[in-house]
DNA sequence: ATTCTGCATGGATTG
DNA sequence: AATCCATGCAGAATC
């Protein structure tokens, strides 16, 4: 008990690039999808159709929700919780801050409200009442108390630690905007419901993480809800200690909630579990089988809802398991499983067990959802819309102008081959690990236990922070190591056009600076070979363990080497 | 008597 | 064969 962490937050704020700031682990996160052409299999976002080149640059999660919705795994890299530190800060602070960007905001109620136009019904119209219907299920209550109401949303928080309310007229617009869209969405479309509550999320600047259909146990065993564990490590805070952490969240309304996020040994492993749920649940009148949704907002605080389930989430999605390949994530968007893939579908009957389905992966919600009614289509579209414009807001804000539109976080894998090399046993395991530390690694803080992590048997973690024998928090996610040779191409911060030469984030990699800054492949420190990419003025650098590899991944990402 | 917690078991999947 | 994860359950804590 004790610990308690206040909102999930990450390292790095959404102060990007530009100065002083600390190393912008977004940036340096951002993979790069193969080569440049490759995004369009991606679905770029509306308005960036040509530029698969994300606005990887600076941007905070805030880009990401597109991410979400492409790659899994690389919005895994992405994002990443941090646990707040204890005395250190105000997680409530800074749990619900919006952003200001009034052209975006109303770019946004304009997409929003173009898209609920496009279900078919007036924007901004009162309708709310979004009990959710399921085909079978009986509707819930929805309890919501705080339902956005005729006017949209109203971000309001209860006492809780909510965090201030977004002060920022123009976001609400968004945010109000998205609300009406998702309200004039048909509550009876549960793919409508769905894209809308991603669109409100995307408004919010809120990234979706993952998505949970609950099982039996989830909703029964008092809101203790079971988390897969690649999406535990990846996303939650390091847990040192079983007892967990405590971390705050809220939801689209605003309301305010607090988790216990902790871990059980299993076999030589975890099972992790978030306990408190139940207040969600009810809120949001959830049964077995629909969907817990799991978002984080910029500044890394973590958002929640509550969905009924639709179609996609009968798919049997696969269990998120190690990232083994960002391509093969990628493959997994867009080959989209239409019908039941390999698992899944059903033996629900048998022996108690729940439908199938487990975790969900946004990106792999997203997707079908997209394809998949009318409704859901422009509500997505509003989604978008709506993600563009935190993408926006984002890079306009806080990057210099350099904003392309829709900022498609496009970050695929680069090649697959490329990565196919991955240190000797360091398999699948150490990609969350290795990939994401070394993202965002350099940067913060750290502790330094770059080796034998925590010493938990099944993983590579690293990093982490101590705990307090009590349990206390402290999980600077954050791990230090150099970049892996996991032939995953990372924004370096240094624009080629010599925008602020800023710190280069790059100090999570090799030694630091840039090995050959020039487009190209070059021996960089410890024997590694790096491979950089100039995509739209910006560069990329992967490491790799030789050089053919990384000449391979340059090629096959578009480039000459 | 109930509810909560933590652990152990076993089906379901995957590599 | 190795993992994962949903559940069942027993012991502890409460009502």
């Amino acid at each position: 008990m004790g610990d308690q962490v206040g909102g999930i937050v990450l390292p790095t704020t959404g102060d990007a690039g530009d100065g002083a700031g600390p190393p912008n682990f977004a940036a340096l996160a951002g993979l790069l999808g193969g080569h440049p052409g490759a995004a369009a299999g991606f679905a770029p976002a509306p308005g960036a159709p040509g530029q698969p080149h994300p606005a990887l640059s600076g941007l905070a999660l805030s880009g990401m929700s597109h991410l979400a919705h492409m790659d899994p795994s690389t919005a895994l890299l992405l994002s990443g919780l941090t646990a707040q530190q204890p005395g250190g800060g105000d997680a409530a602070a800074a749990q619900m801050q919006f952003l200001h960007n009034p052209t975006a905001a109303y770019a946004a109620a304009a997409a929003a409200a173009a898209a609920a136009a496009a279900a078919g019904q007036p924007a901004g119209v009162p309708v709310v009442d979004h009990g959710h219907h399921h085909h079978a299920h009986h509707a819930h209550p929805v309890a919501g108390g705080a339902d956005g109401g005729a006017s949209g949303v109203k971000v309001e928080h209860d006492g809780g630690g909510g965090g201030g309310v977004g002060d920022g007229g123009e976001e609400n617009a968004a945010v109000r905007a998205a609300a009406a869209a998702a309200a004039a969405a048909d509550p009876s479309d549960p793919e409508a419901v769905a894209a809308a509550l991603a669109g409100r999320m995307a408004a919010l600047g809120a990234s979706v993480i993952f998505e949970k259909s609950l099982t039996a146990s989830d909703v029964s065993g008092g809101g203790r809800v079971v988390v897969p564990k690649s999406i535990a490590e990846q996303y939650f805070p390091r847990l040192e200690a079983p007892s967990g952490v405590t971390i705050s969240a809220a939801d689209l309304e605003g309301r305010a909630y607090t988790f216990k996020w902790r871990f059980w040994v299993n076999n030589s492993s975890r099972m992790y579990l978030l306990e408190g749920a139940g207040e969600l649940h009810r809120n949001y009148g959830l049964e077995v089988g629909d969907v817990m949704v799991f978002a984080q907002k910029q500044d890394g605080s973590l958002v929640v809802a509550g969905r009924c389930a639709n179609k996609a989430d009968m798919v049997k999605k696969q269990p998120v398991k190690r990232p083994n390949t960002a391509a093969a994530a990628t493959a997994a968007v867009q080959a989209q499983p239409g019908p039941a893939a390999g698992r899944g579908g059903g033996r629900d009957a048998r022996s108690g067990r729940t439908p199938a389905r487990t975790s969900t992966p946004a990106a792999e919600l997203a997707a079908p959802v997209t394809a998949q009614s009318p409704g859901a289509a422009a509500a997505a579209a509003a989604a978008a819309a709506a993600a563009a414009t935190a993408a926006g807001v984002a890079m306009g804000g806080v990057r210099n102008g350099a904003g392309m539109g829709a900022g498609a976080g496009a970050a695929a894998a680069a090649a697959d081959r490329g990565r196919k090399r991955k240190g000797p046993g360091s398999g699948a395991g150490q990609w969350a690990g290795g990939a994401v530390d070394g993202g965002r690694g350099g940067a913060a803080r750290s502790g330094g236990r770059a080796g034998g992590g925590g010493g938990y048997p099944g993983y590579g973690y690293e990093g982490g922070a101590g705990v307090g024998a009590g349990g206390e928090e402290v999980c600077l996610s954050v791990l230090d190591m150099e970049a892996p040779s996991d032939g995953v191409f990372r924004a370096v911060v240094l624009p080629a056009n010599g925008t602020s030469g800023g710190h280069a984030s790059t100090g999570a990699g090799t030694g630091g600076s840039s090995p050959g800054v020039g487009v190209g492949v070059a021996l960089a420190r410890n024997n590694r070979w790096t491979a950089t990419l100039d995509v739209a003025g910006e560069l990329y650098q992967a490491y790799f363990d030789c050089r053919d590899d990384a000449v391979e991944a340059l090629t096959a990402a578009g480039a000459s080497p």
